[in-house]
Formats: C-alpha cells, structure tokens, sequence
DNA sequence: ACCTGAACACCGTTCAAGT
DNA sequence: ACCTGAACACCGTTCAAGT
C-alpha cells in the first residue's frame, strides 16, 4: 500500500523487492512474474534484484512467507473456538492464494522454512492441541491439514494462471468438461455429470477441510 | 516396454509420442521433459510433435490421461472393501506420479476430461458409493479425495523435480530445515521440532487419505 | 556498494521449405 | 502427409563495466 504502481526510482532492499512482486501479482493475475515485468515496476533493471536474492526461488520463498505471516496476523486476532479459527485460517490462505496466483502457484514447492511459515506452523499446531490432540496424532493432523493447504492452494492458484477466465474467488470449474470421452460407459460419472461439473476449487478445498477436521473431531 | 532408449527413427503417432515422454520421465526424473530432448528420443526434429498434438499442454494431459488410465486397470483388478480398494488405487496415483515426476508435477494444473482421468473419477466414484454415499454428500467426498490425491501428488512430483537428492519413494522432506528461523518464540514448533522433520511427503499423502476416508466412514 | 546492459544457454511455438 | 530447420519472442542467470 505505500508503493504506487508507476515506475519509481526507489532505493531496493529485500522488502521493497517483495512489497513490488506481490503487488504485481495481484494486479495481474494472469501472467507470470519475471524479473524483466518486475524491474519494470521498480523503474530497475531486472538483473537489479540478483543483488538482494540469490535466484528466483529465494524471492518466491520470502514473497510466500509473507503471505503466511499475513494470514497467520490476522488468524491470531481472530476469535472462536479451535475448529471455527483453523478453518477461518485455513480458508484466508486460499484467498491470499488466489489474489497472488503467480506466486501462490509455486506454494507447493518451496518448503515452508521463514519466519512467517514457521508462525503458521505453530498456529495450526496450537489449534489442533487446543482439539486435544497431542503425539504422532498431532503431527499426522497437521500433515494432513497443511499439506492440503498448500498443495490445494497451490493448485487452484495454478489454475487461475493457466485459464484465462478464471475467476479469483476460487470459483474455477475443477472439471472443465467430458471432452470426447463416451460417458455411457461410465454410469456414475454420467449420473452425477452436473454435479460434477458444478465442482470448484473452493468446493474442493472446503470439502477437504471438513473431512480432515471432521476427522480430528 | 516396446520401445528402446537409443535414438530410433520411428513412424510418429499420439501413442508413440506419449510411450517416449512417459519413458523420459521415468528415466531422468530431474530434468524437465523439453521437446527438445522428445525429439532427440525419438530420432525426429524437436518440433515433429506439432503435427500430432497441438502444443505442449495437450501432450502433458495425453500422458497424465495414460498415467490415470493404468492406475485404474490395476485398482479394478484388486479386491477387498471399498476402503482397502479406495486407499490403494490413490497410492497407486502417488506411486506413478512419482515415478514421472515432470509429467506429474502438471497434474493439479491441467483438469482431467480424458478416458483414463474420467475411468478413475467412476472409479472413486463407485467405492464411496459402496461405502453408502449418495447425492451431495456423495459428490464432496469425492471432490475431498480426488482433490487431495491430484494435488498432493502434482506437489510431491514437484519436489522431487526441485530437489535434486530427492528420492522416488516419497521420502522428500516436507519441512527440508528451520533456517534462521528463531524457534524459542514458536513452543510447539520447537517441541515437536523432530518430529516435524521427520515427515515426508508420503506421509502427507497417507495422513490426509486416512484422514478423508475416516470422515466417509 | 549498487545498478546496468550485453551476453549466454535455454524454452515453446510458428512457418516456409523440403521430401 | 509428414518432418526439417531457421526464426521469433521470450525466460533466468552471469559478469564485466559503469557510477
């Protein structure tokens, strides 16, 4: 928010780098992020940024931890009980996801290891003792939950990349049609063919997350 | 299995295409599948294959189409309960993902309307309807669980094309290391900080699976 | 110390030309 | 009908040169 999108000279440092690719992968949702559109924005060249980060990735990694400490801010303030702030967390990831398509697509990735991420670990885990768990069934719901998360995340943001309509609510057809495939041969598909038509990320993702907390439950 | 990894001067169609793709990824799981080195498999110029498929995203879902096609022939083949049926046909997903590790890391991105990917929808399908789903209930768990196996294994191929020591068993770190992270403000990271580490993908995988399924039942 | 710009080694894709 | 090969518009990354 305290940066424009005009070309500005300005004085480069890791944050300021980060502050600009996030912004432009909000603003342009569709379209990769590269070091040439990103200098553009910071009125540098786009080799300027090798100076702060060592490659691309390492970039990714902390614009990805500062989704997660943005996420993890705003989950900490919330209130409710256990299940009711996981979800609202889980959910906001999804969202913060989805408005960063280019860099939320590599989510999946780049393993989780800044500041931000581990303050996301440890919410998940905080919650999820508070359900009473504790041990090996701690650690196996956390896997399960944020490994869908992410991977989840990851996809749909992938997807709002590669389709050029889709939308940023998560409202991305999961299937997109049957093609040319015979779907007589295929009783339940064809029985259920709307439904499953009307499936999107969202769906899937909240559909995944009730089960996996019904399951903690 | 009908084709050697020597340069072969071959009659080109879909199926050859799609055998020499598959086999590349099999063979050199770090590297990227270019048209490139397609072509030099095949003993044909690197853009040969756009007279049989359009670009390089139609070729991808022809191959995860494949990949899905031979998950389905063996899980229907196999006995037991839904569950035991279920359970092993999605490892079986994970299996070949992570076999054809840079045609799998597409599978969450590119949405599964071939034969083989609507053979394997029927067939999750069927086991939740014998485990007495129906209707709405019926088509959320099968977003869950189809859900969670496409984009767990497209993030779990994606790591092991990332890192280069990744082994092909799912044994990839989800959590590689905490960097600099300072850990005396996270309690239960630091806690459970081994155990943390210790998980693997495929133990995400599991986790997430049991955890679906155990929700249905 | 920090940024520039040329250069390199790749990519997918198009298209006129060959056979 | 099918494949070739040059060409194009991109990528990330390196490195010597500028200031």
């Amino acid at each position: 928010m305290s940066e424009e999108s005009a070309p500005k000279r300005a004085r480069l440092d890791r944050r300021v780098i980060v502050d600009a690719i996030l912004r432009l992968a909000r603003e342009e949702p569709h379209a990769r992020v590269t070091f040439k559109r990103l200098g553009e924005a910071l009125g540098v060249d786009a080799t300027a940024m090798y100076r702060h980060f060592r490659n691309k990735e390492e970039l990714t990694r902390a614009a990805l931890d500062r989704l997660s400490a943005i996420a993890v801010a705003e989950a900490e303030a919330s209130g409710g009980g256990w299940r009711e702030r996981l979800e609202a967390h889980l959910l906001r990831i999804a969202e913060l996801s989805l408005e960063h398509p280019s860099i939320a697509a590599e989510g999946a990735i780049l393993d989780p290891a800044g500041p931000g991420d581990v303050a996301g670990d440890e919410f998940v885990l905080a919650r999820l003792s508070e359900a009473g768990l504790d041990g090996a069934e701690l650690i196996r719901a956390y896997a399960a939950v944020s490994g869908f998360a992410l991977a989840q995340s990851a996809a749909m943001a992938q997807e709002v990349m590669a389709r050029r309509g889709a939308a940023r609510d998560g409202s991305i057809p999961w299937i997109s049609g049957f093609g040319s495939v015979e779907l007589s041969d295929f009783p339940l598909v064809s029985r259920h063919r709307d439904a499953l038509l009307a499936i999107d990320g969202m769906a899937v993702y909240r559909a995944g997350v009730s089960a996996i907390l019904d399951s903690v439950a």
